[in-house]
DNA sequence: CAGTGGTCTAGACCACCAA
DNA sequence: TGGTGGTCTAGACCACTGC
């Protein structure tokens, strides 16, 4: 494992309560059974790197998150229980969590518990796609029927390889499938993934598999992405995937390039999304 | 003034603190003195209307902040000062205020306050322009050189209308322009504004405004735009949209639908852009 | 130095849920 | 009925800012 950034000893960085310390002057606490990694001193360096405890004890649920302690879809221990776990108070632990709820990371259930976030929940939730159809009702739409149209792997070229932190000439996986709704062609998407986490992905898989295909990665190959970051432009198609959605080559269509992420924000995917924005739209909300 | 929703009166529909009492017989407690809108007796039908302490304190914040009591870029009461005023503790107060800073309605300064978000902050601050340049760079472009096409009152469409919660034919105001990036024209918005609001609103005034159009509507006309939701699609311009962007008909261009809301989901715009998506792109992150 | 927001604790009670 | 998250309070101390 790997230590987290700052301090994990409750070695006098903590602002206020019963921690609480001179800042410089770190005497030898009371952390005798502390969790595994609280052994880094505080760094003596540049920033004083000064770490609320509320924030150590999320990196603390994270790296349990990352190591899959809790899987997707399952609770985790009760906020009492981690308090104890973790020697802090319940508040402290709640802020935590209060943070990796709002980042969607957890999910909290008045009376039941907090649960590890998953894509497999709802049947018909693609939380990461924004496209919907004009007149707003996703229900009556339906599921998109999906068709896999190729699925390879091959050698990264330099641009795949530097999005997902590989070397140039390592192994990927590359899929295009074309989305209908209500059986028109609406989307047509190249993705990339990496070699190692997704060996013995296959076309039957993605084929036979049902749901998001994000709930797939995580059921069959352990990878929870996080969080995505789209680039949207306009475009005219290429003769070929004109041929796929079933179009005029000239007509307009959304481009969305994304980046999806786990944990760490380590990179796990690339998908080239092209919408067909005449029955639907790409919807988003500015705050 | 409206009262708000659920009642404002501290009679017992909290769930714990030194204020919680039996739910279903509350009793006369000490609150003679409590802020105005505190006089609605807890609703008695239908849902339990059960509302929170801290909702009700973010309210009546929300209230002061559309009654302009504090006005955008200024500093709101310290929590311990609207601790007292409304009589709750810090913490209470405190919650309100994370959830308004978290909606960007309040910008907390460690040391200095709490403030009223603002537009006119940073000049370069175009909060909901999401379209940067390829190269990620925002600052060597510098800012966007803004030329007025069109602006002209004219009666409400009926479509104008019912976007703006106006009655068909109302005044309405017009106005277009192009935006560009080093010259290169880029973006070809046409944005419709209700009248009454904006009375006094000329080309000239918005040609010779420096800054975001968002802050001249903040600072001379106290509209305060909160949130906004967008419709995006790809589009093929007319004749006279390529013209203004000189760019050939065919060129494929974004088309951004957006409504932008005051307070209380009250619609105050409404913007068509056409966005040239050649060297930059709308960037977008999902969580 | 005083004032502000930020962190932490301890303890109480409430709403919701499942058994 | 007991356990879980949700709300509220009171009090302490810390970090940051500006006078």
């Amino acid at each position: 494992m790997s230590y987290i950034r700052y301090d994990l000893t409750f070695w006098g960085l903590c602002p206020g309560g019963r921690f609480a310390m001179n800042q410089t002057s770190p005497t030898s606490a009371d952390n005798s059974d502390l969790p595994a990694a609280s052994l880094a001193p505080p760094s003596s360096g540049g920033t004083p790197a000064f770490s609320p405890l509320y924030q150590q004890i999320k990196s603390l649920i994270l790296q349990s998150l990352q190591s899959a302690e809790w899987r997707p879809g399952e609770a985790i221990p009760s906020e009492m229980d981690l308090a104890a776990r973790f020697r802090v108070s319940q508040g402290t632990v709640r802020k935590a969590i209060d943070e990796l709820a709002a980042e969607n990371l957890l999910v909290r259930r008045q009376g039941k518990g907090t649960f590890v976030a998953t894509h497999s929940e709802h049947l018909v939730e693609y939380r990461f796609l924004k496209l919907v159809p004009d007149n707003g009702d996703t229900q009556s739409e339906g599921p998109a029927q999906r068709e896999i149209i190729d699925c390879k792997r091959l050698r990264a070229s330099a641009e795949v390889a530097r999005a997902l932190s590989l070397r140039s000439g390592d192994s990927v996986l590359q899929v295009r499938r074309v989305l209908s709704f209500a059986g028109c062609p609406t989307i047509l998407e190249d993705l990339w993934l990496p070699g190692t986490p997704f060996k013995g992905l296959t076309a039957e898989r993605l084929s036979q598999y049902v749901g998001p295909m994000y709930a797939l990665f995580e059921t069959e190959f352990g990878v929870r992405m996080v969080r995505a970051e789209e680039k949207i432009r306009a475009v005219l198609p290429d003769a070929a995937q004109a041929g796929l959605l079933k179009i005029p080559k000239n007509t307009p269509l959304l481009s969305v390039e994304r980046i999806a992420y786990t944990y760490n924000d380590v990179p796990m995917e690339i998908r080239r999304g092209l919408y067909l924005t005449d029955t639907h739209h790409y919807r988003n909300e500015l705050n």
